[in-house]
DNA sequence: AATATCCCAATCATCCTACAAATTTGGAGT
DNA sequence: ACTCCAAATTTGTAGGATGATTGGGATATT
């Protein structure tokens, strides 16, 4: 007979309660906590056990302390955070290499599994993405493009896949940045979307493989 | 003028601390770690900014605390922790399906990239896969040929898509092994493998992918 | 002598109080 | 209305006390 050694630590429950109450927005990003005597009553422990849960949250990248002041929400995903830290010290080279992987895999994914409404929201995206080249807005156009390509990914209906993807685009956005910039085709990108979109629309996967693989090879020849 | 805001908790730097002598490997993972009153010594702070130091890392997934006996090295990767957290949370088939888009990457890469050194390690791992096939032995296949993926991975010379190859790997195990046994067609592997081997050693990109794309197939197929 | 049981020391878990340092807030004085 | 300073608020650090759990050594039993 087994004891299910069901022990968990008062911390651990503690951080348990804050990291749900975080995942479920009742703490949004930027909100202020209470302070730790309110804290301390609310879940019935002592202040050093309370701080045990709330430092352990911290580095974890969740929360942040200010002395005097208070403690905010910094994030909601813990493997966020932790992605930051390891992509900082990872060579640019490989994380951009191994987003593109993620977006190839989404592409072919989308084509696959796109529902209407996924559909609806990529071809909104792509033609915000037309909307900024014809002004030549090139900021613009470069966040309307990262938003279209979030959208593709989602549309792969692959939570983790989505996941992963935000997190390696965001921390990268002054570099995904400063090499589209470096020779913005507008035109010719303006149709690679334009087919990519149609081979999702009508399911065609194997077009879809083949112009996501010229757009990522395009990319690359830029780095 | 700015304020440089220097000011870094006492805890944090406990934390730094430690996590640097886990990743130098001055703390080997199963290493038993000075009960807290050295430590509190050794560091020069009380008995609570160290607990919370500890803490912080217990619940980053690197150390693992035992009323009673003491605290042990755990991990070496907090990026592997959270991914494991992550994970647990994630549908199955989410998860294989982006482990199959970063061996697909990864085979491609390696074709490209590989040294001599990765691609004997390669061989070596294809001979173990053979030897078990031939032997009938489904476990010890099930590891050489988890191996074997690793190291195409590792050929790939690119280190995020390695470590997360391997985050995404190890948790995953006993899913792997399940799949893998449902109809493993020895000799048609043995094959594949083959012929994978071959084109990475003759650097044939095209002939990678294919194989690769033969071998996703037919592991979705099993899902 | 071998084995089982019990007890104790080591260690972590939790709680408490006190004070220090940083920030915010509000009021006194101009 | 503005400036400056003091008090209140809030987190940071320290140290002590007690409870809970583990592991091993001492003791007792066969």
């Amino acid at each position: 007979m087994l004891k299910k050694t069901n022990r968990v630590s008062l911390v651990d429950q503690v951080v348990s309660q804050i990291e749900h109450l975080i995942e479920s927005e009742k703490w949004p990003i930027g909100e202020k906590l209470p302070p730790e005597m309110e804290l301390m009553e609310e879940f019935g422990v002592s202040r050093n056990t309370l701080r045990e849960a709330i430092h352990a949250l911290v580095h974890a990248g969740l929360l942040e302390t200010k002395q005097g002041s208070g403690t905010i929400v910094r994030s909601s995903s813990a493997l966020e955070a932790a992605f930051n830290r390891h992509i900082e010290k990872s060579n640019l080279i490989d994380t951009l290499e191994v987003r593109l992987a993620l977006e190839r895999e989404a592409a072919e994914m989308a084509a696959k599994h796109r529902t209407e409404e996924a559909l609806a929201e990529i071809e909104v995206c792509m033609a915000q993405c037309q909307a900024a080249a014809k002004k030549d807005d090139i900021e613009e156009f470069v966040i309307a493009d990262i938003t279209f390509h979030k959208a593709i990914v989602k549309a792969s209906n692959n939570q983790l896949l989505q996941d992963l993807y935000e997190y390696m685009t965001d921390p990268l956005y002054s570099s995904i940045h400063d090499i589209m910039i470096m020779d913005i085709p507008f035109d010719y990108d303006k149709e690679i979307h334009h087919e990519l979109v149609r081979a999702i629309r009508e399911q065609d996967v194997e077009g879809a493989r083949k112009y996501v693989n010229e757009y990522i090879h395009a990319f690359k020849e830029r780095l």
